[in-house]
This record gives structure tokens, sequence and C-alpha cells, in this order.
DNA sequence: CACCCTAGAGAACGAACGTTCTCGATGCAA
DNA sequence: TTGCATCGAGAACGTTCGTTCTCTAGGGTG
């Protein structure tokens, strides 16, 4: 089997698995079962857990990432672009596997003892901080929009995740709206 | 010793070691340590450290709602009472040992291996969204101003946990405003 | 066929954990 | 003083985990 096809599958593997429930609760028996990869192999292709965490933090920010920026392009007034965020907070949330950010999980269960965790969490959240606040930009609205708006995204995942319901993303959305009128307006 | 010492010194102890770094991190030879009370007698008071866990949420959950409803007694009027949520966070993030919400990072944590921690954070969101909810009647405002500025806060928090730094209640707080007005001429 | 490299299955190892047990010391009561 | 209950310190036990090692089978190449 090609290397890259048994990195894919592992990674794949250990995102369900680290996403569904807690890094801390997976060993890595589990992790062999579920990518049918055997330990002698997947040992030969990431030096050791914590390197797997990673890759798999960097992979679900690359996925995060097209998706967001995917929904927002469909849109087609800035205002409706700011929006999109919030469609697409509501379309993950029906997902049946969603349990809230994997980053925010991460870094609340790793974040304290691992560095590179935090680190990662951080430049996660910094990055979607800039993509929201290049949109406000490009909507013409006041600088303060955009920390308020992925604050809303922030509790609305959340939020979600807790209650076990998507409803969240409708408040956030019809929040957003508010706080974009009253960006536009100053 | 009294009972009630050493079950107050171990749950603060446990406290403060659980959210500072993960309640799997922190080994019962170090609760021990930290809170000075021998094994024995630690396993004569608590069945278990899953025990001792839910504790310390219960714990934590009558602190926070003590802490902001004390900070929103002090305000005078009912939008100043819905603001004063976010002075409170603000205070809390300014605090060297904040990491965020104790209950998020434990359902992050544990809520999909543990029903029991799962349904205290459930209750605790669902108890402050309730608190706001009132607040909100109080101010006359539309019933969907509430989860909005419910959304706000758990937005705050951990934006607040991952950057480390406590502007998201600042900003949090200016959305708030925003809101509420919108909320109060509907 | 003979050789060797890789693979899978799983045992093995050392560490850490939650929990219980042992042992000796301490303090109080009769 | 003697007896007894309680306590702290830490060893012990069984389990789990991350990681490495062993052994065997297979499959391609000379």
């Amino acid at each position: 089997m090609v290397d890259e096809q048994v990195r894919e599958r592992v990674l794949e593997a250990a995102d369900r698995l680290y996403y569904g429930r807690g890094v801390q609760s997976v060993g890595m028996d589990e992790l062999r079962l579920a990518s049918r990869v055997s330990l002698k192999v997947l040992y030969s292709e990431f030096p050791s857990k914590a390197a797997i965490v990673l890759e798999v933090l960097d992979r679900r920010h690359a996925l995060w990432d097209a998706g967001v920026s995917e929904r927002v392009e469909r849109a087609t007034t800035p205002r409706e672009k700011l929006l999109a965020i919030y469609d697409y907070l509501s379309d993950w949330f029906a997902d049946d596997t969603f349990r809230g950010c994997g980053f925010i999980n991460a870094f609340a269960e790793l974040g304290s003892i691992s560095p590179d965790v935090a680190q990662r969490a951080r430049d996660h959240k910094a990055g979607f901080q800039a993509y929201v606040a290049r949109l406000a930009a490009a909507a013409g609205a006041d600088a303060s929009l955009a920390p308020q708006l992925s604050i809303l995204a922030e509790g609305a995942q959340t939020t979600a995740a807790i209650a076990g319901t998507g409803e969240a993303a409708i408040h956030a959305r019809r929040a957003a709206g508010i706080l974009i009128d009253a960006a536009m307006r100053s």
C-alpha cells in the first residue's frame, strides 16, 4: 500500500475517533483497528501519537477553511457572505457527528499540557478571525464588527455542542444581521 | 479534622487542578498532595475520582451563579444588568488562572465518555440561559434577545481562553449593547 | 528454488493510573 | 500504662496506555 494512502487512512480514522470521543480516550490499538493499519506501519509513518494529533488538527483546519470559504463564495453580496458563515454552521450542527469545535475540544483537553496543541488552536482561531475581518472590511463595515461576529460563531459552536441542538446557529445568524446593520450605519 | 473541612480542602484543590490542567492529567496522588489529605481519608469521603469530578462541577456552578448574580444585582437598570454579565466576564478573564469555562472544558474532555459530566454541562448552560432570559424579560426585550446574549457570553469565554487575552469581553459587551437596543425597539 | 524485505498479529515492556491494603505512629480513654 | 481507634505514608494490585520487539508468513527478484 502506498504511503499516502496509509497516512490518509490513519488521519481520517484518528480524526473521527479523536473528535468523537476525545484524544485521551482513544488508544493506539483502537486507531490500528479503525484504520486497518498495523502498529508497525503506523509507527513507521508517524513518530508518535502526539504527532498524529497535530496532523489531525492541521487536516481539520484545512477542511474547515475549505468548507467555510466554499459556502461564503456561493453568496453574492458582502453582507450575505458574512451571514453565510452561520449557514455553514447551521449545516454542520445538523450533522449527527457534530460534537463542537475540534480545536476548542482539543484545547480544553490538551492545551494546558501540550504547547503544540495550544498553538494549533490559537492559529486556527486567529485565522478564522482574520478571515472574518477581511469579509467585514470588504463589506465596508466598522472594524469592531469582525470580532463581534467571530465571538458569535464561537458561541454558537459551544452552545450547539452542549445543548445537542443546532438552533444556536439561527440565533447567531439573526444577531449577526443586526450587528452588521449597525456596523454599516456608522 | 472535621469531615466538612476535609471535603472542602479536597474540592478546592481538585477544582484548581482539574480546571488548570484537565481532569485526566491530574492523578489522585497529586490531589492528595495538593489537598494535604491522605488517600485513605480521601476515599473515605468520596467513593471515586468520578464522584469528585461531579462535586467539583456542582461547586463551580454555585460559584459561577453567585458571582454573576452578585455583579448583576449591583447594576441598576435592566439594560445595565444585562451588560453586567460581560463586566463579570471581563474581570474573570483578567484572572491569570482563567482557562475558559470549566463546563465547556469538562464537556470537551469527558462529555462523550461520562453522561454525568455531559448532563452537568447541559444543566449549567441551561441555567445560565434561563437566567439571561429572566433578565431580558425584565428589560421588556423581545424573546430572541436572550439566546443571542447567551451565545455572545459563550463565545467570549472560548475566544478569551484560546487567545489568552481578555478583550473578547469588551467586544461581546459592545455587541450586547447593540443587540439590546435592537430588541427594545421592536 | 533461495533470498530478503516487508508485512501482520500480537506479545512484551515500562510507565502511569485508580483503588485498596499494610504497617507503624499517634492520640485519647479507661 | 494499656488498649483501641484513627491516621499518614506509601507499597501493592490490576488495568490501561504508548511504544517497541518477536515471530512468522508471504511475495517479489536473482
